[in-house]
DNA sequence: TAAAAAAAGTGTAATATTGCATTTTTCATT
DNA sequence: AATGAAAAATGCAATATTACACTTTTTTTA
């Protein structure tokens, strides 16, 4: 018998029979990311579903003349969910930005426990509603702000996710730059003054916020 | 026995069975709206999954400021997928742009169909995958857009949508100007250098590409 | 660990965008 | 058809953003 690891209440596999289980996690494989490594380079063909049992990985949208970091994923969500299942490549890039465990499940057998599982498929077709809902907003909530607004929208965000006011910032400027669609300079001038306001520290990619409350007025009103 | 519509082969609900069809069309509603009328409101209860049948409808996100359309849908499209799902309440508002006919089917039962089947549900799921993904890179996309390019990649989507180079824009400029994150005043002053080149020809809501090729050009390098 | 390469940061002139005041046009209503 | 209200359009000064050329710092690699 296969092993199965100890089911956690919020996996999104606690709707499967324990045969489920059994065959999903045969047709499935582990794999370990360093931080920075590719887990999925876009235009790839997309043959699994890829699922982040544990670290971090950010999203992005590539094209000739940059990346574009649309969202930022922590452990256990889906990573390939959003385009896996129709397209025949990956429309989206994923690197670790953690030391990641990434669980990589045929995808003919996933679609199988939809097909086969009621449960399954209604809990998958929330998460991917909750997903595209939260992505809409955020993205239409960054194009009405100015450099400063969008900084300070994704600077509450990334304390949000990392769930903590110091954290290592997992974009180069450039891609933050792309990521709140302003020039490298701008973000990085709006960077140094909301240091002289003693509003941050940043010491390369090393950020901690000193005034969460002045941050949030910044990211709300621009 | 319910009366049940020709089933067109490319219908969400090929994959019911005759039963299943009848079931949903039971527990359905047909709605007419007339253009500019809303059919969701944000904020509203959301224990409907809504199908537009005929017409088109533009989609967008309500804050406090404004309306910021993010998605324009023509006939053959589940509106509410994207958020019915979870949320009590629709996250985003849908308004009539032509006349259109909404199918309100009953959330319960159109969850019970992706339980007990399970081709429908695959279905369901690619759906949701496809749409996702198209909004993702068309927001990234704009987001990188001067007012012009940004406006002009508006432009182009709106002929292809209307599937013809003469439309009536179902924008009004402050909307248009929400939509691509610009000011009125920068989409407006837009509209008019692009009239003056004869790129368009524009009075009042109906726009005619007079020059789709330079369009495409300024849509793309801003 | 030194050298090379890449990323980050800076000041400033050029450019793009906004916000305002005001006019014109459009549209609905009587 | 006249009237009023809303939307559209305009020009311009104020402001924000970019692009450039350059320096400094950090990271990579030999």
């Amino acid at each position: 018998m296969t092993n199965i690891p100890a089911v956690k209440n919020n996996s999104w596999f606690v709707d499967l029979s324990t045969a489920q289980q059994e065959l999903i996690f045969e047709h499935s494989t582990l794999l370990q990311f360093k931080k920075d490594e590719t887990i999925i380079k876009q235009g790839f063909m997309a043959d699994r579903i890829l699922y982040l049992e544990e670290g971090m990985a950010k999203l992005s949208v590539e094209d000739r003349q940059r990346s574009t970091v649309f969202k930022i994923i922590a452990n256990d969500t889906f990573i390939g969910l959003m385009c896996s299942f129709v397209k025949r490549n990956f429309d989206f890039s994923a690197i670790a930005i953690q030391a990641s465990t990434v669980r990589l499940i045929d995808r003919s057998i996933f679609e199988q426990m939809i097909r086969e599982n009621g449960k399954f498929a209604v809990h998958i077709v929330q998460l991917m509603s909750l997903m595209t809902n939260k992505i809409v907003h955020d993205l239409v909530n960054l194009s009405h702000k100015n450099v400063d607004g969008a900084v300070c929208t994704v600077l509450t965000e990334l304390a949000s996710i990392f769930k903590s006011n110091t954290f290592l910032m997992p974009f180069s400027r450039v891609e933050l730059a792309n990521t709140v669609g302003y020039s490298k300079e701008s973000v990085i001038g709006c960077l140094t003054s909301l240091q002289k306001e003693k509003i941050i520290k940043a010491s390369g990619k090393k950020i901690e916020i000193l005034d969460m409350n002045r941050l949030q007025v910044i990211a709300k009103n621009g």
